[in-house]
DNA sequence: GGTCAGTTTAACTACATGGTTAAATTAATC
DNA sequence: GATTAATTTAACCATGTAGTTAAACTGACC
């Protein structure tokens, strides 16, 4: 075994570009994303990076797997820890809208992958997803059975959740460029900056449970 | 003057182009598509493509706007033949529904669009989603002042139904290919299969009226 | 201070891709 | 059937980009 400090510092640089092909990633897409520019944002040799790293696949599988490889089993843990339905749908939110705040990638990352049929997805990161679909399904299924939720189609309200979130928080980059934009639509919504979870949560709430008190 | 026919056999190369670049484009997105390959597809010259439409830039933009150009103009025509806020609700989803099941290229090429912010996005499309924006926001305002509707966030709800469309049509192809899935996610929301707007609506209309009859 | 493994670097290669050009082809008009 | 303008084509160019290489550097350990 060697130095300490060379792993160290080794370790730093992966970091580094990791989070710095993070943002670019997101920026620009797989496609759009260049080697060069990660290396030089990130203030490492090219061939550093490939030293560190890998070919592009790889760090984009990295940077993926960084990005959403933990935000399911949050979900699943979340959801596990609360008792009725409804809580358990609000706890699938939060932990949904929370992960995306954490990190701003994940929405154009998300969308892009989508987009482009999941080609690059990892199956790992596929199976994140069905897990998690399933988690909603159960509590979709939970609640219909109590009697509490109407019948609905559960890969459609996650969606409409998901795509609430990865929307809205999407937009907004596109939103506040344009600033000719009117201003009743810009600043309409600036009193729940940060916090859509909650306004995602009602609505869906709204829209799924059965009897309003 | 002179020839008619062609005329129109070159504009019918124009379109040829233009139908298969729709598809590449939303295959691929903007940097994954490559002129070689959309004139390949077309069984077209890269020079005739070149000489017929123009650069790649160009190109995206005549897509761009043949794809979802139009789509407002739908939306502020159908929702004004509508009378009360629910009716007008129902058909601003169901307008964009629609369009989404007219043509699958929307869900990709607009999600991509928002995940880069917008860049390549015409003003001219720009301003149309704005008016689209700016028509929810009737809706809604419409609504609640008739004590109809709760108060609402627009800017989200537009996105929560543009999401729910978007990622469930552009999810059913990661859905369909991926046939280890397990069938109760596969098959659960067969019943709907290419009209959720509907349940959409259902659902939106759920979460925002006040009153359940 | 010499050696050695881990790490970084400048320079380079191979190739793909957006875009061009000049020549060839086509069909209408005389 | 010669002319002419619109259209198509094969071959080409310039540039950008993923990935490599061999040499230089760094610091721990003897």
């Amino acid at each position: 075994m060697t130095s300490n400090q060379r792993k160290e510092n080794s370790s730093k640089t992966a970091e580094k570009i990791l989070a710095v092909a993070r943002k670019v990633f997101a920026e620009h897409g797989y496609n759009g994303t260049h080697m060069d520019e990660i290396a030089t944002r990130a203030n490492v040799n090219k061939a550093t990076l490939y030293y560190q790293i890998g070919d592009k696949d790889t760090l984009y599988a990295n940077v993926i797997h960084q990005v959403i490889g933990n935000v399911a089993q949050d979900i699943v843990r979340a959801v596990a820890e609360a008792r009725t339905p409804e809580e358990k749908l609000k706890a699938y939110i939060a932990c949904i809208a929370q992960a995306v705040d954490k990190n701003p990638e994940i929405p154009p990352i998300m969308m892009r992958e989508i987009a482009s049929g999941g080609v690059n997805l990892p199956r790992l990161v596929v199976e994140d997803f069905v897990s998690v679909i399933a988690t909603l399904m159960g509590i979709l299924e939970e609640g219909t059975k109590k009697g509490i939720f109407i019948e609905t189609i559960p890969f459609l309200i996650h969606m409409m959740i998901l795509g609430s979130i990865l929307l809205y928080k999407g937009s907004l980059p596109i939103k506040d460029r344009q600033t000719w934009l009117p201003a009743s639509i810009r600043n309409k919504d600036k009193k729940i900056k940060g916090n859509i979870a909650n306004e995602v949560a009602k609505l869906i709430l709204r829209a799924v449970k059965k009897s309003r008190v």
